[in-house]
Parts: structure tokens; C-alpha cells; sequence
DNA sequence: GCAAGGTC
């Protein structure tokens, strides 16, 4: 009988395939890694192979690292741009030595190989390390893969039997970002830290590094950080008028909404009054709804969990983890926003009708008001949106597991819901020469709201009755004065959406990115209202330094705190105390003075902008389409980057002029 | 001591 080896990206894959390509019936043997599993059982995979005896096992992602040479780990020498041409090894980390080995030695004994990964880029890499281990212990082996979007049995019986061929151009489009990040990162990582190092303070002991992803992250606070710092607040007015009858006050909103000028606004308004009365010239109304979510992504489930549950992205994702480990929930790290049509959604919202929070409107659904969820336009062909898979009772979780596993399932039979419907009316004025409206909400049926309590359906009121033609004299009519405001410092949820639109890091990495420039001392997180509000004194706006030492940094710190630095360290609370209200992220002056720094050189594209990424994800998808190669690749980006470098010790002082200037104060 | 990407 012909051997076939099988591996998935994870143990979690491995298993659910073996089982249902044996129809549960395997044996099931330990490796020398703790969580990976033999399943051995057969299986008819069709011509040409037929029945065969297949082993399933997995890896635990990526199998391989990147690294240098020996000669290369010291940082003193050589210097760091030598990394650009430096040799690159590829290892197996310690780690990862037994799953290695478990492969290789299964394929000796097997004809063919046939790779389970995910169907996304990783996925196809992950594949490629997979088949070279292989090849190590069978060098004919024959290589399949499957294609496969989702872990349902029909699905994995029907990608079986449709086996196709590993991509290479997937394979080199991965290979050379993971090229080009370690080159990138290690060169300006050592270049930015030998360099500034001299200045003294707190930069004497940190390590200030640069990655692909990090830096644009810190371009995007420190970007909004100054946008909220130079903004300037402009007067405007405006005409408000309001009317009241059966007891209700009727705003109506003037069509020039506002204007910057007053005495234009004054003469508007006292060409309003002497008409002295408003004539109503169209009352409409109409049936409106009010949409039910799409289903969750990982990056909206992160979002949601900074807004709504207290948490940061990270610890959402954690615990979205731990429920995916328990059964409870489905994977979570998933850009798919619509459901495989096949899916049986039922089955799924019958599971919920059980629980004492949501068990009665679950039922409802399974009674008849089901409907079939939204569809998005995000499909990253490998996980489906993240969804509730068994009922959890809250006695089974702890806190912040129950708040999460809560969010995932009321989203969940929200989009399994109806949208919220109403009936709007439209009221439209002429008073004088200008036009005025007001628009009323009656909610009849809330549906997917009265599960969904982290939406309402807002400035939703009755509005009294008006018929076209008929004239009144408005209750009250003024001008207003106001200003235009800041935005706000950003949320973490406006930072995961700034990454998200513009390619910074996958769902998987963001929260790490997000945690990575806190902990290198590049950006913190204050309570919203903490230190923002209007009237604050100046300072109060002045990014703090760095802390002096690193935190988890080397045990003893070597005296010279660092003048003003130090001096202030009394940084209060916020760092450690996270749960209390939203907050927003704010640079140091060290993220201040970097992302400066390099705008103020003269590149074409600063390294704190989110460009060389963007171009960084172009190429790999020319690559994948066959209008570029990895070689060419390489060699193009390589060279800009050694240009940026060059020019980045052309500019140095720059660089550090901006680093006096914001992290000592002074110059400038 | 340095990256970003998988996954546990």
C-alpha cells in the first residue's frame, strides 16, 4: 500500500484533518514534542495513489529562522551596513530540532508527501520548510498540497482528492521579507543604537531599533501626536433654530452647516427673521435599518476589546487564544469577514440557547428569525470569521476569558440576527432664504441590538407632526458660536486600524508591534482625559523622556541616570494600571526625536512613513503574480535601503540635532 | 542586545 505523509501548519489542523479523513477511526502516537502527534489511519485519496496508508502530523509554524554568520554577532564590527551582503543561514532553532526529525524520518517511509498549511502566503513558506526536511530523509519524495479554506469534513474530503503543487512564487515572496527584514532590522537596529549611544542620558543604555513594522507604528502616534499639538482652533458660527409642539423641541439643522466668517452668518440670520415665519417645503418618510455587524475579524475583535472589555489588543488576543485552545471559539486570527456559504450556522446558534444571557434571543433565532449573516469582502481563503464553536458556561472561564468568549458569541448571533429596523421622517424648512432640516427615528423592531450591546441606534427621536406647506414661527432662533476641535491622541483601536490600512504587520503581529515601541521606550499609554482636555498647561503636552533604565533591562544600571531624564522619573501610574478608561498613546520625546530625525533627512521616503512597507508588500505580490522575482527583488530593495543607510550617516547629525533637541532640551 | 512571521 502506498505510504503518504501528511503535514499541517498546526496540531490543531493535523488532528481535525486525520479525523476526518479516517472518519475518526486513527492511532494516535506521541513525538519527542510535547504537543505534535502521529495520527496514522488509511485513506483512499483517488487515482492515482488509491487507498494508502497515510501518517498526519504538524509543525508549530514556521519550522526555520534566518541568522548570520558568527562572525557577524558582535556589534562593533564589522560595521552594520556589511549586513546588507552579509551571509544569511538558514537554521533549525533548538526548538524545533525534534519536529524536524519527526518529519524526516516519516518521510523514508513515505511515497509522497502532502502539505496541510494554511492557504496564505506564511502558509506556502511554511510549506516549503516542511518539504525541504522531507527531502532531507526521502530526497525522491513526490510533494502535494492541499488546498483547503476551512477545517469541515466535506471540504477536507473534497481537498484530498484535489491535490495541487506547492507555489513557489509564494515561497520566494515570503522568503525575501523574512530576508529583508532580518538585514534591515539588525543593520539600522545596530546603526541607530552605536550611534546615539555617544549622546549620553537615557540613550546610553537603550537599545533603540528598527523594524519594517515598529517604525511606521511609532510614525502613526507621533504623526497624530503633532497634529494635535499644532492644531489650531478656528471660530466658526452657525444658525440654529428650534421648534417645539406636542412637547417635543425640534432642532433643525441649518444645509451650510457652519461658516468661518460671523457677519456673513449674522446677515443669513437676519434675513431669516424677517421673514418671520418658516415654511415647511417637504415631509418624508420612509422604512431605514440600521445595519447588523459583519462577522468579526481578529483585527475588529481587537478593536472591540480596546473599546468595550478594558483590555489591549494583546491580552484580547491571548485570551482569544485560550479560548481557541479550550474548543470554545474558532481560530482567531482570521481577515475573513463572511461565511463559507456551506457553513451550518444553525447548528452553531442552537449551541447558545442554552445560557441565561443570550439563551432566549439564540432560541428566537433558531425559531425562525435566523437570517443569514452580511458578507464582507474579506476572504483570506484560510479561516473562516471568528465564531463560537461549543457553548461555554461562565463557571468554565475565568474573567476576562467570559468577557471575550461573551463578545465573540453575541457578535456572532448578531450577524445571525435581523438588521434593526425604523422608520425615519425627513422634515425640511425654508426660513428666509435659508434651508433647514430635521430627521426623526422611530425604532420598531431593535433585533440584532437587543443581543448587541456594544452598539445603540443614537439620535433616534419622534418628531411631531408637520405638513408641507404650513408655515410657523419658530420657537427659538440664534446664532452659535463654537470652535473647531483637536482629534483626540489615538486610541489603540485607531492605531490597529491605521496599521490595518496600511499593511503594517498581519492580525497576528499588530498588538505585538503595539506592545514592541512601549517597551523600547518609544511611546506609552495615558488615560484619555488624563493629561489631554482643553486648557492643560503646555507642558503637560511635552512628550516625557524615556524612562532611564530599560525596563527588563540589565540588572544593575551604570550610574549617570541622565540630567532631566531621570530628574522627573516619577511617571505616576498609567504604565502598569492597565484597565481603567480608554486610553491614548502618546510618544516619548525618544519616539519624537527618531521619527523627526529621519523626516528631516532628505530621503524620498522617510523610514517612519508606512511607504517602504507598502512597497515592501507590492513587490511580494509582483513576485507571487511572476512580474518580478525574488533575485530581482532582493537586489532592487537591498539597494535603496543601503542608499537610505549612506545617507542616513550622511545626515547623522540631523538625527541626533533632533534627539538634543527633544530628548535633552536643548537646541534646535 | 538587533526583525517579522508563524504557533503553544
Amino acid at each position: 500500500m502506498t505510504r503518504i505523509l501528511c503535514v499541517a501548519e498546526k496540531p490543531s489542523i493535523s488532528k481535525a484533518v486525520a479525523g476526518h479523513l479516517s472518519g475518526g477511526h486513527y492511532q494516535t502516537n506521541n513525538t519527542r514534542d510535547a504537543y505534535i502527534k502521529n495520527y496514522t489511519f488509511d485513506f483512499d485519496f483517488g487515482p492515482p495513489w488509491g487507498h494508502c496508508s497515510v501518517t498526519m502530523t504538524a509543525v508549530k509554524g514556521h519550522l526555520t529562522a534566518v541568522e548570520f554568520p558568527g562572525e557577524y554577532k558582535q556589534w562593533e564590527y564589522p560595521p552594520p551596513d556589511r549586513l546588507f551582503d552579509a551571509p544569511v543561514l538558514t537554521v533549525i532553532p533548538n526548538d524545533n530540532k525534534s519536529i524536524a526529525k519527526n518529519i524526516e524520518d516519516q518521510a523514508r517511509r513515505a511515497s509522497a508527501l502532502v502539505i496541510w498549511t494554511d492557504c496564505d502566503r506564511e502558509g506556502e513558506h511554511i510549506g516549503s520548510e516542511i518539504r525541504a526536511a522531507a527531502r532531507k530523509g526521502n530526497a525522491q519524495i513526490q510533494i502535494k498540497r492541499a488546498r483547503f479554506s476551512n477545517v469541515e469534513r466535506a471540504h477536507i474530503l473534497s481537498a484530498a482528492r484535489r491535490l495541487i503543487a506547492l507555489d513557489d512564487r509564494q515561497v520566494d515572496a515570503v522568503s525575501a521579507r523574512i530576508e529583508l527584514d532580518l538585514r534591515i532590522g539588525y543593520a539600522f537596529t545596530r546603526f541607530l543604537t552605536l550611534n546615539l549611544r555617544p549622546l549620553g542620558g537615557p540613550l546610553s543604555k537603550l537599545t533603540l531599533s528598527y523594524g519594517s513594522c515598529q517604525f511606521p507604528t511609532l510614525g502613526f502616534v507621533v504623526d497624530r501626536y503633532f497634529r494635535v499639538k499644532n492644531f489650531v482652533p478656528e471660530p466658526f458660527w452657525g444658525i440654529k433654530v428650534m421648534h417645539e409642539r406636542d412637547d417635543i423641541k425640534v432642532n433643525f439643522n441649518w444645509s451650510r452647516h457652519r461658516l468661518f466668517d460671523r457677519m456673513s452668518v449674522v446677515i443669513l440670520y437676519e434675513r431669516c427673521l424677517s421673514a418671520r415665519t418658516a415654511k415647511v417645503t417637504k415631509v418624508q418618510e420612509k422604512p431605514t435599518k440600521k445595519w447588523k455587524p459583519l462577522p468579526l475579524t481578529t483585527v475588529e475583535l481587537q478593536k472591540m476589546a480596546t473599546r468595550f472589555l478594558r483590555m489591549t489588543g494583546q491580552q484580547a488576543m491571548t485570551v482569544a487564544e485560550k479560548l481557541y485552545n479550550k474548543g470554545f471559539i474558532s481560530y482567531p486570527r482570521t481577515e475573513t469577514d463572511r461565511f463559507d456559504k456551506g457553513m451550518n450556522l444553525r447548528a452553531l446558534v442552537q449551541k447558545q440557547t442554552q445560557d441565561a444571557r443570550w439563551g432566549p434571543f439564540a432560541q428566537n433565532l433558531v425559531d425562525g428569525g435566523f437570517q443569514q449573516p452580511r458578507q464582507g469582502r474579506h476572504d483570506d481563503k484560510a479561516h473562516p470569521p471568528i465564531h463560537p464553536i461549543t457553548y461555554a458556561a461562565p463557571t468554565a472561564l475565568d474573567d476576562s476569558e467570559r468577557r471575550v468568549y461573551e463578545l465573540v458569541t453575541r457578535r456572532f448571533l448578531a450577524c445571525c440576527a435581523e438588521d434593526a429596523r425604523g422608520s425615519a421622517t425627513d422634515v425640511e424648512l425654508l426660513y428666509g432664504d435659508e434651508a433647514f432640516a430635521a430627521r426623526g427615528v422611530v425604532v420598531l423592531a431593535r433585533n440584532y441590538l437587543d443581543v448587541y450591546p456594544y452598539e445603540n441606534w443614537t439620535g433616534t427621536a419622534e418628531l411631531p407632526r408637520f405638513v408641507v406647506g404650513e408655515r410657523f414661527e419658530p420657537t427659538e432662533a440664534m446664532v452659535t458660536e463654537g470652535k473647531t476641535s483637536p482629534p483626540g491622541y489615538l486610541t489603540e483601536a485607531d492605531l490597529i486600524a491605521l496599521m490595518d490600512a496600511n499593511g503594517i504587520g498581519t492580525d497576528a503581529t499588530m498588538a505585538e508591534h503595539i506592545e514592541k515601541i512601549q517597551e523600547r521606550q518609544y511611546a506609552r499609554t495615558v488615560e484619555r482625559g488624563g493629561g489631554g482636555g482643553g486648557n492643560q498647561a503646555a507642558e503637560e503636552d511635552e512628550p516625557e523622556p524615556p524612562a532611564a533604565a530599560a525596563r527588563g533591562g540589565r540588572g544593575r544600571g551604570r550610574g549617570r541616570g541622565g540630567g532631566r531624564g531621570g530628574a522627573r522619573g516619577g511617571r505616576g501610574g498609567p504604565a502598569p494600571g492597565r484597565g481603567g478608561g480608554v486610553r491614548e498613546f502618546i510618544p516619548t520625546s525618544l519616539g519624537v526625536a527618531l521619527i523627526e530625525g529621519f523626516d528631516r533627512m532628505h530621503f524620498e521616503t522617510s523610514l517612519g512613513k508606512p511607504f517602504l512597507r507598502k512597497e515592501m508588500e507590492l513587490k511580494m505580490k509582483a513576485i507571487c503574480e511572476g512580474r518580478t522575482t525574488k533575485q530581482v527583488v532582493l537586489h532592487e530593495s537591498l539597494g535603496e535601503y543601503r542608499q537610505v543607510y549612506e545617507q542616513s550617516r550622511a545626515e547623522l547629525n540631523i538625527l541626533k540635532a533632533a534627539c538634543r533637541q527633544y530628548v535633552f532640551q536643548n537646541g534646535g
